[in-house]
DNA sequence: GTGAAAGCGCTAACAG
DNA sequence: CTGTTAGCGCTTTCAC
């Protein structure tokens, strides 16, 4: 059995109380007491027992992050954002992940809950009323990280996906493209949704017509990238520029125009959406619409640690500003 | 405060001892007793407080992993293995970073401890005796997972890194290359020196001379890719081949390569390592060895389930097969 | 098959 | 500044 307070305390000649005091930091502790004390833990190599700790004190310094898929790199940049901000103020991370299975996120969420996890940061897929009746009925704090819900009641961090592609379409337009391809990610997923929007209002804005044919609901994979081009290129009406929802599709589409002998951005123009890594490793290096996951990450945290707090908060869903890079993959005209 | 087992007691007109029971499946329990208390249960929406349990016993049924950057892809797609199997095991992961920095290492380690998990995976870079002392030190099982002990006695799970590199050599020595520049990752890292060894002695079987130029130190970035190419186009002895210890860094060869006018490969033949999802998502497609992420990190936390439940283990440093892929990138003269 | 009681290791009033 | 005393919510003997 391992050494706990209690052996500190004999050791020292205080009461278990003090010991409790000197490693909670509490300053109402004599000098030479505290000095006794660190040198009883230190001899008998005294290690906290968080989980003791925990039940005591009911805060366990953990909180519980759900994620779609950690092996996906946009994702796993959002963890990392998480975590380091996590870090900083001393909390560990639960990590699992969903599948964005409606099933498994809410299953996902009791076993956080039954963890006592202090708080719960929420990355998923459609947020629906049985997702917003957990969440209320929980009584950590959570927090939406780069997922949008619809009521915009719960606590959240994303960019404004909507303006995001519409910028991205326009700056297309102003270019004098005129017939634009879209490879859409899941629109179940309301951000993703909205990016779709955005791009059909900012045709409507111009006068363009919206064409059926000009978007391809892909799956977020480079497979679906490599899938959307094909279609584009068997129709009459040949798009000029392709926009997809993610930079991984992005790439698929610029390697399938490359393999069908097109050439990037002269017979194609593409852009790309989130800013990954992948952007910077494709010739030509792809434009690409910035999503900063690992801010989104970053700030998500940060505003759970406020919550957590108990802190004042005065704006529980953060918009964080997005931007448009453009590198090899797009030409202006 | 929420609904404690004795609320359901209460409630069920029992004992506390037999809620226990009945949640934890324990068959001495009347059926209609059972029942009455299910009831009780689903009645009150009590849902088990596992960090009492925790505490009481001595089993948190979470592990703790330890791993260099979760952003990384190489790593991100271990964890989901690791993940996956841990969830198939009703354990949750506790996950933090190192950035493969030893002293976040030993003090991850540490506080995954205090957090009483019950088993830590560990995946990082050199092992220092310090590391083997910690871990012996500890009462819970440790295993490492792509990543290796030179000691070899602890729990392991990796694949035969030098036997891996040296088959990517022979074959291209067997397709009559002779000059074959050598990308290395950071080699304070064992696997990776490994690796360089492999190269080193598959040269040396073959009489070929070991040439320091064709050696490029990289730090396992894309960027140091690009860096590698371009030393290597330097050379008046231009190597007609590269191996690079991982598909980012090949990437950035390629990539480099093709920036400087180059064809894969005609001009340059390009083999990675690992065979993470990057490799199809280049032009040419890029043969590399494979290294499976998944399986490592999936068998590696199977491999800890059965330390955890005291199960015989006769072979606690496993090597997993590694063969190697080729695609677009090598051409067999 | 079920209950009573003693902890698990620590925190948090409350005294003094 | 320090000690005493209850628990936190559950598991686990040990009886019955």
């Amino acid at each position: 059995m391992s050494v706990t307070i209690y052996d500190v305390a004999n050791k020292a000649n205080v009461s278990m109380a003090t010991v409790s005091r000197v490693i909670n930091g509490n300053t109402n502790v004599k000098p030479a007491t505290r000095q006794k004390v660190m040198n009883a833990i230190e001899e008998l190599g005294f290690r906290p027992n968080a989980v003791a700790r925990g039940l005591a004190s009911r805060k366990t310094t953990s909180v519980g992050v759900i994620i779609p898929d950690i092996s996906n790199m946009f994702f796993a940049e959002l963890a990392r954002g998480i975590e380091d901000i996590a870090t900083m103020y001393k909390y560990h991370i639960i990590l699992s992940s969903s599948d964005q299975q409606k099933n498994k996120e809410l299953d996902l969420f009791d076993k956080m809950l039954e963890k006592q996890v202090d708080g719960i940061i929420f990355i998923g897929s459609a947020i629906t009323e049985e997702h917003i009746e957990a969440f209320n009925r929980s009584e950590v704090p959570v927090v939406l990280a780069a997922t949008v819900d619809e009521s915009s009641k719960l606590p959240s961090v994303n960019i404004d996906y909507y303006s995001a592609m519409k910028d991205a379409v326009q700056f297309l337009i102003s270019n004098k493209y005129e017939s634009i391809g879209f490879v859409a990610s899941p629109l179940n997923i309301h951000a993703n949704a909205m990016k779709k929007q955005g791009y059909l209002d900012a045709l409507k804005d111009h006068q363009l017509p919206e064409n059926e044919e000009l978007i391809f609901n892909g799956d977020d994979t480079y497979q679906s990238g490599l899938e959307a081009v094909r279609h584009f290129l068997h129709l009459n009406n040949k798009p000029s520029a392709v926009l997809a929802s993610s930079d991984e599709m992005a790439l698929g589409v610029i390697h399938g125009a490359q393999d069908a002998g097109l050439n990037i951005p002269e017979d194609l123009t593409v852009i790309g959406f989130d800013n990954t890594r992948l952007a910077k490793m494709v010739r030509p290096t792809l434009s690409t619409v910035v999503q900063p996951m690992y801010d989104i990450g970053a700030v998500s945290m940060r505003l759970l640690t406020k919550l957590l707090k108990g802190e004042e908060v005065d704006q529980q869903q953060v918009t964080l500003p997005h931007r448009m890079i453009t590198r090899g993959s797009t030409s202006e005209k």
